[in-house]
RNA sequence: GCCGAAAUGGUGGAAUGGUAGACACGAGGGACUUAAAAUCCCUUGGGCAUAGCGCCUGUGUGGGUUCGAGUCCCACUUUCGGUACCA
């Protein structure tokens, strides 16, 4: 029978899905595995064959250790709030829901075709109200809660009421202050909180855009005026978390590139923050990781955003200063990235040096942000770029502080040599000198030590349609939560996914988007009183809201009690094996890592840490073709001819060509102006360039893995996506190389078909299988699955030369491949007469016995030039081989009377022996 | 600029400090066939031989450690990711 793996692969998906084979149970009596993919975005353009590689990967992993015995969970979902939904709605007036379930059936269908071992019952969608029900409680878990530096967790906020309850605010208790005063303050310590952040607004849009939808100081679509401007915003307090975070990640099984990149991120410096009086009387603070510069201070600088630009200006520069304020304000941050060049304006103040008294001029320029330290700096151009480039533009004094350096160019940064210029520095090194200077404000009352991070507070609101809803409501601008009972608040219906006329997001195009208090439930907008029925909040959540807990999710989807129950959790406790790209390492892998911590933090979750090990897969390029048209003419010329011609190339179809030979039929079909196209062959064929690049529809380089399932089966495309390159690393995708694949299976096949025979099976034939069963399980656990591959090949390669025909080697066999190529594995499984499914098999377990050889061979090398090889019985101890080999004759021909110096003897390897030259 | 990863045949890629190029693709040759497809066999880093079946050379560049380096150390070049005025 031919191997016919659409019979195959058919069958038996619709028998795992009809037996509900993946589907798992929290069960005591066996050990957990959690294997977890970052669930995708379901895009319109559906999966290309660069999105299954990480599946492909872990579900390797999934059944590998399924068959080991463990209970394994292996998840899928959709995170499926998203932009190109909304943009799609607000093009066509379609529904996002629509939309985007649409994509995810298609989605569905595609991934059906690869054969996953997914349990789909825990399926979860971000955008289903089961779902965000319980995004909209953790926010209101985090409103309700503060970050207790002291005990480094956090807190229920009603805790720090009590504690200010003791406390007395401007000569008045807690109580006597008014509802919005005590709001107010507690919005400074809630984790979840309403705050002001800069931010690019577009007011002709009405919406916040990211950094890269503003080009020039313009919106990129429509092209309005983008300000800089402060607005109120949900935030999220994850710089509370800050240490924790970076502590964590020395828990973790992670690479150290992705950990190297959060640390980064996370950007913890030590450093002091110092005190400077301003001629006037005035206090400016700064921050510093070079205390020990100081007295190579020549100017200050404050942030153009400082509350104490307007403070310490003097009358006679102000008009000066605000005018510079309000021009940068129009810049955006990427402008002001981009165009570094410098500027700035003098205050008209100074600041005393708090060392030795001297006046130094205050200046404003945008190169200090208002969002890093205190918003000032102490400039020391002399050992700074920074306030080099500024100093020199200004014409402002450069002191060197260390022995022997030049800064007649540019400055000194490195935090090396010994001070001078610095009175009782002197002669220290620079480390001694930072010590030397932070104890001196301790002393002095200066100023202290500070430890400070670059991780910002996260903004949590957007100003769009398609994303969970805020189960807030205001009662005269006060926040409120809409009661947990009532959760999930569901997202309402608009008739437009555009802002409104007024500016509000899109949500205020919803009717009925008001709080009725007395009666817990949504209601008219034109009903709203100010008595008992309030207006909602009109901003929704942002992307990884929902992507941000939904492991947890997983572990207890259909729960409608709680996010997840304890004993669901207390069973899965965390992700063993995370499979997603690098590309989430500062986003959503810091802030699930954050969601994740709080949570355990009020006992939700039961590990700090949710993902224990991490494997980031590398992308899939694409492999474009191209041919190449003689200029001003309709004639294509192939590659190895072109240079004779004036040529351009064009980007052609992957799909038409094969090993880079176009097929010109086709091509004169894909296109009409390409019908009469006219052709210079070499050798009688059209051959093609080609390159590597993004896969994209624009370089027609997309391959579908629906179109690779149709021709050569799911099989082979899992074996081939692994047989690529080690999963981690980044690769071109190129069609051409699936044969070897496929055929390998078909002559697994044939091979299958003839291993009848039930004797016991030979020695030869186990050495074979066992070899394989190392090579395998050793891959395996350390996910180089292309090497498995290959070992799959070569032990077939041996066992069709022993003319094997044994139905014990080929059982072994079967499981062996099972988590690559499930489809055949099963098909083999029951042509062996097992009638339940091979999930239930058990893992080959290694006989190093059967891997001894009966004698070793060795290389024979002199100085180490191999020479020759010797055969020994394989207990042969060093002491003898070495013996044996220096009494050989050949040996005495290549010493030809030199005398040995040494002799290395590699058991199993090689023998070097060393003489004079 | 800073941080990270990498560089091996025509291509994708193998090699616990121990015979570099496993495995696969492509290419060339052969068998089978009226023919093609499919299948099978041989060759395939470069150079010189091939009557001597062996020799020389070779893992981005230059040094070093070692009996022995693709692998370890130092310096450099290039490529790809991430990040960007973080004081």
């Amino acid at each position: 029978m031919k191997y016919n793996f659409k019979e195959i692969e058919q069958k038996w998906q619709r028998r795992w899905a009809d037996q509900k084979t993946y589907n798992v149970t929290e069960d005591a009596s066996r050990k957990k595995y959690y294997v977890l993919n970052m669930f995708p975005y379901p895009s319109g353009a559906g999966l290309h064959v660069g999105h299954p590689l990480g599946y492909i990967a872990s579900d390797i992993y999934a059944r590998y250790k399924r068959l080991q015995g463990f209970n394994v969970l292996n998840p899928m979902g959709y995170d499926a709030y998203g932009l190109p939904a909304e943009q799609y709605a607000i093009q066509t007036g379609q529904h996002p829901e629509i939309t985007t379930n649409a994509n995810i059936a298609r989605y569905r269908e595609q991934l059906d075709k690869i054969g996953f071992c997914f349990d789909w019952d825990r399926e979860v969608r971000t955008c289903t109200p089961q779902y965000y029900h319980w995004t909209q409680w953790a926010f209101q878990q985090m409103y309700n809660s503060y970050y207790d530096t002291e005990l480094n967790k956090a807190q229920p906020i009603s805790k720090l009421v009590e504690k200010f309850r003791t406390q007395s605010f401007d000569g008045k208790s807690w109580d006597e202050l008014s509802e919005k005063q005590q709001s107010d303050i507690l919005m400074d310590y809630r984790i979840a909180f309403l705050g002001e952040t800069m931010v690019n607004w577009c007011p002709k849009l009405g919406t916040v855009l990211a950094n890269d939808e503003v080009v020039d100081g313009v919106s990129v679509r429509g092209g309005y005026p983008v300000v800089q401007q402060k607005m109120r915003q949900w935030c999220l307090r994850v710089s509370a978390y800050a240490q924790r975070l970076l502590d964590g990640l020395e828990t973790i099984d992670w690479s150290d590139s992705i950990k190297e990149t959060q640390k980064n991120w996370i950007g913890r410096s030590e450093g002091a923050e110092m005190e400077f009086k301003t001629k006037d009387g005035q206090s400016l603070t700064i921050f510093t990781t070079r205390a020990d510069t100081i007295f190579g201070v020549t100017f200050m600088v404050l942030a153009p955003e400082s509350e104490l630009v307007g403070k310490i200006t003097t009358s006679e520069r102000r008009a000066e200063v605000e005018s510079y304020v309000a021009e940068t304000r129009k810049r955006t941050e990427r402008e002001r990235m981009i165009d570094k060049k410098v500027s700035g304006v003098f205050t008209g103040n100074y600041a005393i040096n708090p060392f030795n008294g001297k006046e130094i001029p205050i200046y404003v320029s945008d190169y200090v942000l208002s969002g890093y330290g205190t918003g000032a700096i102490m400039a020391v151009p002399a050992h700074d770029s920074r306030d080099y480039a500024f100093a020199k533009h200004f014409n402002l004094p450069i002191i060197p502080l260390i022995e022997g350096c030049d800064v007649s160019e540019e400055s000194f940064d490195a935090k090396e040599g010994t001070v001078c210029n610095s009175e009782f520095l002197n002669g220290l090194s620079v480390k001694a000198a930072i010590a030397r200077t932070k104890e001196y404000i301790a002393e002095k009352g200066i100023g202290r030590v500070k430890v400070n991070y670059k991780l910002r507070d996260a903004i949590f609101s957007r100003q769009r349609y398609w994303g969970e809803p805020f189960p807030v409501y205001y009662k005269n601008g006060i926040p409120q939560m809409i009661p947990e009972e009532c959760l999930p608040l569901l997202l309402p219906e608009v008739d437009k996914f555009l802002p409104t006329e007024t500016g509000e997001p899109p949500l205020g195009n919803a009717e009925r988007w008001a709080w009725d208090e007395a009666s817990k439930a949504v209601v008219e907008c034109s009903l709203i009183d100010g008595k008992t029925v309030f207006p909602i909040e009109l901003y929704t959540m942002p992307g990884f809201a929902g992507s941000s807990a939904y492991y947890l999710r997983y572990m207890d989807p259909h729960n409608d009690n709680a996010l997840v129950g304890e004993d669901a959790d207390k069973y899965w406790q965390d992700v063993d094996l995370y499979v997603g790209g690098s590309e989430h390492a500062t986003g959503h892998l810091i802030y699930s890592r954050f969601w994740n911590k709080f949570l355990y933090d009020i006992g939700v979750s039961c590990k700090e840490e949710p993902f224990r090990k991490l494997i980031n897969q590398g992308m899939i390029q694409g492999r474009s073709n191209f041919v190449y048209r003689i200029k001003d003419t309709n004639t294509f010329v192939s590659l190895n001819l072109r240079k004779e011609y004036d040529t351009t190339p064009i980007h052609v179809d992957v799909n038409i060509v094969q090993n880079d030979v176009l097929d010109i039929e086709a091509f004169k079909a894909w296109r009409p102006e390409y019908a009469s196209a006219q052709f210079i062959l070499e050798g009688g064929k059209y051959i093609c360039g080609w390159a590597i690049e993004k896969m994209s529809k624009s370089m027609f380089n997309v391959v579908n893995p629906d179109m690779i399932v149709e021709k050569f089966g799911a099989d082979t495309l899992r074996m081939y996506e692994m047989f690529l390159g080690p999963v981690e690393q980044s690769k071109p995708w190129d069609t051409n190389g699936i044969d070897g694949c496929h055929r390998f299976l078909v002559r697994l096949w044939n091979y299958a078909e003839k291993a009848v025979d039930d004797r016991e099976p030979s020695k030869e034939e186990l050495k074979s299988l066992h070899k394989l069963i190392k090579k395998v399980t050793d891959d395996i656990e350390h996910f180089s699955y292309n090497t498995s591959v290959a070992a799959f090949m070569i032990c077939l390669n041996e066992l069709t030369a022993l003319k094997s025909t044994n139905r014990r080697v080929m059982e072994n066999l079967a499981v062996l491949i099972a988590p690559f190529a499930p489809h055949i594995a099963e098909e083999f499984w029951e042509m062996l007469g097992h009638d339940t499914t091979i999930c239930d098999a058990q893992w080959p377990v290694l006989n190093e016995e059967f891997l001894k050889e009966d004698s070793i061979k060795m290389m024979v090398s002199f100085n180490g030039k191999t020479r020759f090889q010797m055969e020994f019985p394989a207990d042969a101890d060093k002491d003898t081989i070495e013996k044996t080999v220096l009494a050989d004759t050949q040996t005495e021909k290549y010493l030809d009377g030199k005398p040995v110096m040494k002799v290395i003897v590699v058991p199993g390897r090689m023998i070097n022996i060393v003489h004079q030259k």
